[in-house]
DNA sequence: GCTTTATTGTTGACAAGGAAACAATAGAAG
DNA sequence: CTTCTATTGTTTCCTTGTCAACAATAAAGC
């Protein structure tokens, strides 16, 4: 196996068994609600002025997949929609004092994956923490390159 | 942000990018297959003795799915399936001709793959490469671990 | 041996997300 | 300003995967 190889394999393995745990944790601790709607719940409490389109990028996922997810916040009563005077066309979204709420549950249940993995990220260097950030996002900004080469969307 | 959360959203976006990209190649190259068939052939043709169950497990699937991704791969004669004499349970799969023709096609996708992203790899010494997979292993087994502790199952 | 429990693979109902088509609006080009 | 193009968000149809129940078989307990 070549070290291509290897680190997209560990990669895979890493994200699958993070993202596997973390919903369980999700499912357990949100009844009622699905682990998608609590990403975009983070999202949306997390930077300002989301909308569709933003979402959809940052998720790489369809606005058509978005779309739903929001309308479903939306009726939930967690999230509520706005737009600027000068533009129709744009709807943006914030949280609700009961969106908050929910997000605020959530970010204890980050400090908890911290806690839970804190002893992995003691055993590393700063140094090598530092390296393997930079080859990320290296790697990260070929594969923009590539895709944007590729005249890839996510909408085509 | 701390560490735990860049390093976790660096894998995110990684892996996105790498799950985008590729399968749009994959979907490019093999027109009538989908990709989850293809990983599943690839699964098939590295490792011997496949069954629904292994299979399930290395994708962090359900036994479900991947009895119906198998399905698929049989009723178009790119696998066939196999049992024991001694067990009559177990359905193990192989690769046909067929399926071993599409496997080599798939192989130099992954040389392509590895071409296009030498130049990333190139950058790091083989002492940062060392300390990734090091990291990346040590928290692979821990998340294990921690999977295992909560009693968690893909079929529960 | 017999009985109980666990594992394996399959199925049908359901939910989530993608693809494509669409209307509404914004922006660019002239 | 007017026209043409691009962007945004939504909806419908379809595919994929999960969930839960199930039958068949294996393994464990006695």
């Amino acid at each position: 196996m070549t070290k291509e190889e290897q680190i997209i394999l560990g990669v895979r393995e890493l994200y699958s068994k993070m993202v596997f745990l973390n919903n369980a944790k999700m499912k357990d601790r949100f009844e009622g609600y699905q682990s998608s709607e609590i990403h975009c719940l983070e999202a949306i409490g997390g930077s300002a002025d989301s909308n569709v389109t933003k979402l959809a990028e940052s998720f790489y996922m369809t606005r058509g997949a978005i779309s739903k997810i929001t309308k479903k916040l939306l009726q939930k009563g967690l999230i509520e929609s706005y737009q600027r005077p000068d533009n129709k066309k744009e709807i943006y979204f914030r949280l609700t004092a009961q969106g908050k709420a929910i997000y605020n549950v959530h970010e204890e249940l980050h400090k908890g994956f911290q806690e839970r993995d804190q002893a992995v990220f003691e055993q590393i260097t700063g140094e090598e923490f530092d390296s393997m950030l930079r080859f990320m996002e290296t790697y990260s900004k070929h594969l923009d390159a590539e895709i944007k080469k590729q005249g890839l969307d996510l909408n085509n």
